[in-house]
DNA sequence: CTGCTCTAC
DNA sequence: GTAGAGCAG
């Protein structure tokens, strides 16, 4: 056999492989080959992504978010907590890192020292402890707004842990945070980064069966009162925040769950 | 779980 | 700067 001849039917291999890639592999095992590969972030197009206020969504291996360059943190940060997420494992707690991956640069964790504000996680390391990575990737600053430490300890801690109740329950669920960055805000640091005066949290769960939605709104401080106090409709933070929340839905489904504040079919228990 | 601070090298 | 222990809600 030629060499001419073997480049040939190597060539067709090629193109027949590539073919047989874009046309024979499902979304999902595509996805599944990438992270494999780990030369790109996560495959978008299975999250329900929000859309941007500013122009400047960033991936991670972990989460997505929205940069807001003025207010020096995410206007959301996005993530799939899987059931499969949820690990018992401790890990060694890093130190926060500027997250190179915002071009228009991200605040330094300098700002909130002695601020008398924590470093409060939008994605909490506690959603991502399935890998010493994942974990050590939400301490980055793109993902952390400042928070009281009663706050943040305090009734936020305890939604963020029956977000993990949620999502072992009902085989996963999505979530969306950030702080209201509108209104006159504190500022903290040289770099003036934003103190939000209320936090939300937007969950969805698609997986089992029937698709339903729950949103909660809290003002910047501790509270004593039952988490579903705080649930609103999906429409009320859109109003607030200037953010489409799961556009890529039907829009007869997302018009409809987005206008209701029911949270029925979410245990609280 | 959510964090900060102090000591030591 | 890094590593660890200790403390608090």
């Amino acid at each position: 056999m030629s060499k001419r001849t073997l480049y040939s039917i190597l060539a067709i291999v090629i193109v027949l492989g590539v073919y047989a890639y874009e046309h024979f592999l499902s979304e999902e095992e595509k996805s599944e080959i990438i992270e494999a590969g780990n030369t790109v972030k996560i495959d978008t197009n299975e999250y329900f992504l929000p859309s941007s206020t500013t122009g400047q969504i960033v991936h991670h291996e972990g989460y997505s978010l929205s940069y807001s360059e003025p207010h020096e943190q995410a206007e959301w940060v996005a993530y799939e907590l899987k059931k499969s997420h949820l690990s018992n494992t401790n890990h060694k707690r890093p130190y926060f890192e500027i997250d190179k991956a915002v071009k228009t640069g991200a605040a330094d964790w300098k700002n909130y020292k002695n601020s008398g504000y924590d470093r409060g996680h939008l994605c909490p390391a506690g959603d991502r402890k399935y890998s010493q990575n994942a974990h050590d990737e939400t301490f980055l600053t793109s993902n952390i707004s400042p928070q009281l430490h009663d706050f943040n300890s305090g009734i936020w801690n305890t939604l963020e842990q029956k977000v993990r109740y949620w999502a072992s329950k009902y085989d996963g669920v999505f979530v969306v945070t950030g702080g209201v960055l509108k209104g006159n805000m504190k500022t903290i640091g040289d770099e003036e980064v934003s103190v939000p005066n209320q936090f939300f949290k937007v969950l969805i769960d698609n997986n089992t069966g029937k698709t339903k939605m729950i949103a909660f709104l809290m003002p910047h401080e501790n509270s004593n009162k039952p988490l579903y106090e705080f649930v609103v409709s999906v429409d009320s933070i859109e109003v607030l925040t200037g953010i489409d929340f799961f556009p890529e839905l039907d829009d007869a489904i997302e018009d409809k769950l987005e206008a209701s504040n029911s949270y029925k079919n979410w245990s609280f228990n």
